[in-house]
DNA sequence: ACTAACATGTGAAATACTTCACAAGAAGTA
DNA sequence: TACTTCTTGTGAAGTATTTCACATGTTAGT
């Protein structure tokens, strides 16, 4: 019984709670191929390093998919987390800049599995447009904003130099492309209605050496 | 004048003011390459889509920069935020599985340029060890613990198949390195005193594609 | 020297998020 | 049926984080 309603649910849910969602999804897989039929909270919370109720409360935004004294049914929860995070279908996606980065993107099977399917590629490099790769040919930017049209695209990864990300996204903008995920490592400025997410390595790496140097206590729940 | 002890701040930072404090970095960087000479967080918070309150309260933490009625001096809040990161300094890291991200982040110059160097590549895939990548031999891992040692490694980017990651980051551990960049996709078991951050692209990828099936309403600051 | 405009630094208030704790449901056992 | 054990779902309590709001200090103009 989900008491959430269609089009989303009632209340805001916090960005933690779907970051969550997602290692909850990556667990359950798991767990799937360990053939277990049910899983506790606390199971689930200890494979992902959470607390029981943490585990519990994110799941309860969406409805309840546990049985009491069980736990929740692996299979059917992970299929409830796929939908929830719209990941139960495919998401037509283009990549911008076929660089180191991109390159590597490109050949990653993990993305397809969870529905973000790789359509096109773009870059500006007369070398590298018209080339193969993956099976897919490298278009040329010049056309992007109708070429994104065209081939329908959803969603759009970065990855070309920083000083020429905004320009790009600006046309990916005017495109109708309503998700970004970039790489380029420049606070990039879209419309209220279009979704960013900045990948920065350099952030993760940052947080390692400050905890080194100040002996930082990370917030270790559980 | 630094309110903050030597060993580190007094109270518990958090971690997303350590995350801010990487991006105040990055927009001062470009605020000296315009030639600003003081900025107020006002503008700081602009640019990264942030609160002037939030950044004046999380560069407080740390002591007080600052001038009233002017703001700060760019070329100084940014030496002294390098050393709150301790990236003032050379990190020497190694970079484990030179596969298709792996290869993308050795040629990536923006880590040394923040001083994290790396130094050593190790893969155990015959055709790889001993070739040169950006002047760099390609280890057997075969050696790893010692030769991390040998080499003084005080920080691993894991970027081998999630199969083997676990095995291979207790050999991390056994070495003595106490800081992790994991980009596998999986939940690695370090011990408490070891620091292990997740890169991990899924996850963005799906909170846009939960954003967009929600109409998710992200906390727009500002 | 005075005034107006700015802008920091910070307690206190407001929000947001996490954890607690327990009523209640489910399953197994006898 | 009665009893024990397990575990969910969730208000309420407890923390943590963000934002407010203002006293205080600086600069610049006249
Ligand atoms: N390499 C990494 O490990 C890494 C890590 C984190 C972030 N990044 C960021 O990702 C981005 C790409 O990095 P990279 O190492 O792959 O660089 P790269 O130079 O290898 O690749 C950039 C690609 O973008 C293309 N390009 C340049 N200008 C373009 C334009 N106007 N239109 C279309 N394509 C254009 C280039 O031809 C090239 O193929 C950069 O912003 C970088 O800072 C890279
Ligand atoms: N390619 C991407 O864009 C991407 C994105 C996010 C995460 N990842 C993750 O990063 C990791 C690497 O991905 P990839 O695409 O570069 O894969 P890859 O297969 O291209 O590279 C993996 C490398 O690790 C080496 N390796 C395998 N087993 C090893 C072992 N026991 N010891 C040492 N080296 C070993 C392989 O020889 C290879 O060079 C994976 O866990 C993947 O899920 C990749």
């Amino acid at each position: 019984m989900q008491s959430s309603q269609a089009g989303g649910p009632k209340k805001r849910i916090s960005e933690s709670t779907i970051h969550r969602l997602s290692l909850y999804y990556r667990a359950l897989s798991l767990l799937e191929k360990e053939n277990y039929e049910t899983v506790s909270s606390k199971e689930l919370a200890k494979r992902e390093k959470l607390t029981p109720a943490q585990v519990r409360k994110d799941l309860s935004f969406f409805g309840s998919f546990g049985t009491r004294g069980l736990g929740y049914p692996v299979t059917e929860l992970k299929k409830r987390i796929a939908t929830i995070l719209g990941i139960d279908r495919v998401w037509r996606v283009a990549l911008i800049g076929v660089g180191n980065i991109g390159s590597a993107l490109v050949s990653y099977k993990e993305f397809a599995k969870q529905g973000f399917h790789i359509v096109k590629l773009f870059d500006n490099d007369q070398r590298k447009i018209g080339s193969n790769h993956k099976g897919m040919i490298v278009s040329d930017i010049a056309n992007l904003e109708q070429e994104l049209t065209e081939a329908r695209i959803e969603v759009v990864v970065v990855a070309v130099p920083a000083t020429v990300a905004q320009y790009i996204v600006d046309d990916v903008v005017r495109a109708g492309v309503k998700a970004i995920l970039n790489f380029a490592p420049i606070n990039l400025r879209v419309p209220e209605d279009v979704y960013l997410r900045n990948e920065n390595m350099a952030m993760e790496l940052e947080y390692l050496s400050f905890a080194m140097v100040n002996n930082h206590t990370p917030k270790r729940v559980k």
